[in-house]
DNA sequence: TGGCTATTTGGCTAAATGACCAAATAGCAT
DNA sequence: ATGCTATTTGGTCATTTAGCCAAATAGCCA
């Protein structure tokens, strides 16, 4: 009965999941504008090399990303960008939960 | 120089968070056809109905979901509708993905 | 009131996650 | 070969997550 669940679901949350940090999400809408190599991901990001280096490989297992060894560096890029377009309807839910939290606020304050 | 990162990718990496789970997922397909009451999702689900309660919970924090109290049960709908079109997307990853496995196993087993 | 049914909350435990540092690896340049 | 830069890997630790069970809560009905 759990078939309901498994295992499209559990295939389509690993993808999700592999989304679900600030930092990739950064990451993510970073390498939809161009490529980006680690080193400057990192600067940008603010975090230690092996900390953004691990979170590449999340988005890479999850087959988000690729990668591709130019010179001496390695250079990433979005391998999948309809996911950028999902990015206005997480907006919409954080709009409408502004929303909410107003209305509450106004009626409670008074 | 990390304001790029935060917090508008911490706000929507909660509600990514909160679809990140097999179970919710089936929820919120599930909750995209029609409202359903926590007695009803958990016979879908096959977990404890502590655990689907606790999943709905997230859903709801997370502005996914509302709930409506009818009679003796408690209604879930989905609240922001455009997140089942992103599905679509999440299938076009993981069948890039089957595509690049098979085309590994192709090349290497000859 | 007392007994249902439906749902949530608290407590606990095992497992997964994310961060840092230190060390390893890979490639280019001298 | 040596050193330099870029990236990954391994180890450790604190935090979060997800599951179950037991108990609490809320509403309906007799």
């Amino acid at each position: 009965m759990e078939s309901y669940v498994k295992p499209q679901h559990e295939a389509r949350a690993k993808i999700i999941k592999a989304m679900a940090h600030p930092s990739r999400l950064f990451i993510i809408e970073e390498l939809s504008k161009h490529e980006r190599c680690v080193g400057e991901l990192t600067e940008m990001i603010g975090s230690d090399a092996s900390t953004v280096s691990k979170h590449l490989s999340v988005l890479k297992n999850a087959g988000l990303v690729t990668d591709e060894k130019r010179g001496n560096s390695i250079y990433y890029s979005l391998r999948v960008p309809c996911i950028m377009q999902f990015m206005g309807c997480v907006e919409d839910v954080l709009s409408a939960n502004a929303k909410q939290h107003n209305a509450i606020l106004k009626c409670c304050k008074g």
